[in-house]
DNA sequence: TGTGGAGCTTCCCATCATGGGAAGGTCAAG
DNA sequence: CTTGACCTTCCCATGATGGGAAGCTCCACA
């Protein structure tokens, strides 16, 4: 198997594959004659681990560990539930803060005319008219 | 006032100052005979007003569009509206995403022991042993 | 046998917003 | 006059991905 039929097998892009190899994620690839890299089940089936912990959310980094893991017959499982649990708290952490965000730009767009005056609360909220910053929902977007 | 005393009274790094101006987010501030860039207030309420955009989660593209409304003394306020509002779509966008994940996270953390024993319903679940992939949640994730 | 196109290779660059750090100039306090 | 805090510019890194160029290989078809 070439890389692009690895590719739509797994769902991964060829590019990706590539730098998957190349940050050390996945083994480096047998070549063919051609210097074609070579691929089999095996390598398809890691391909898509890797597709769905990324759909979840899972950095790369989380994604290498959980893939470890998973290879290592002996893990504990309790080792992989507190990645999951940990990542649980990430996403309901950022969850909570653009939820903050949709709050108050609701409520500002709520108070915004939308009409061809120029009157408008959201600028004059942005502009910070009573009295200064960091009334905002939360401080850091990335947190 | 130096670019530090700026950054201390708006809140933005002076690392982000300077690159607020060299991608035109701002104007290039004027310079004593040091070369030391030079803020009034105008520059740090301007500042504030671009901080307060990003806590809110707008990107620095739309916080140019908003700023450049808060100048426009002309604006119609159905623009900034209809930014805010399509801004409001995007996060809620993003926040059902990241709560389908919860969701399935969270369920799988509830089937997995999280003991000393190797077996895991997560990395099952990773692994697509029910037949492969796509069940996953949400299918991109920068959506 | 020749040719065209699809697919592979590597390499570099861009994104988005931010931070780190080096090398060097400047200023104020001791 | 030294020390340290501040400023300047310049380059590099992040995380995950895509775009594209230049050059190779392979297969199918005329």
């Amino acid at each position: 198997m070439n890389i692009g039929e690895a590719s739509s097998a797994s769902g991964v892009s060829a590019k990706m594959i590539r730098y998957y190899e190349e940050i050390g994620l996945i083994r480096p690839m047998g070549r063919s004659g051609n210097n074609y890299r070579v691929y089999g089940e095996e390598e398809v089936h890691i391909l898509r681990f890797i597709k769905r912990a990324r759909n979840l959310g899972f950095s790369l980094e989380e994604t290498e560990t959980l893939l470890k893991l998973w290879q290592d017959k002996s893990r504990e499982s309790s080792a992989v539930k507190e990645i999951a649990t940990a990542h649980i708290g990430d996403l309901e952490r950022r969850i909570a803060e653009m939820q903050g965000m949709v709050k108050t730009l609701k409520h500002l767009a709520h108070c915004c005319g939308g009409d061809n005056r120029p009157n408008c609360p959201i600028l004059d909220d942005l502009a910070g008219d009573g009295e200064m910053g960091d009334r905002a929902v939360g401080k850091k977007i990335h947190a």
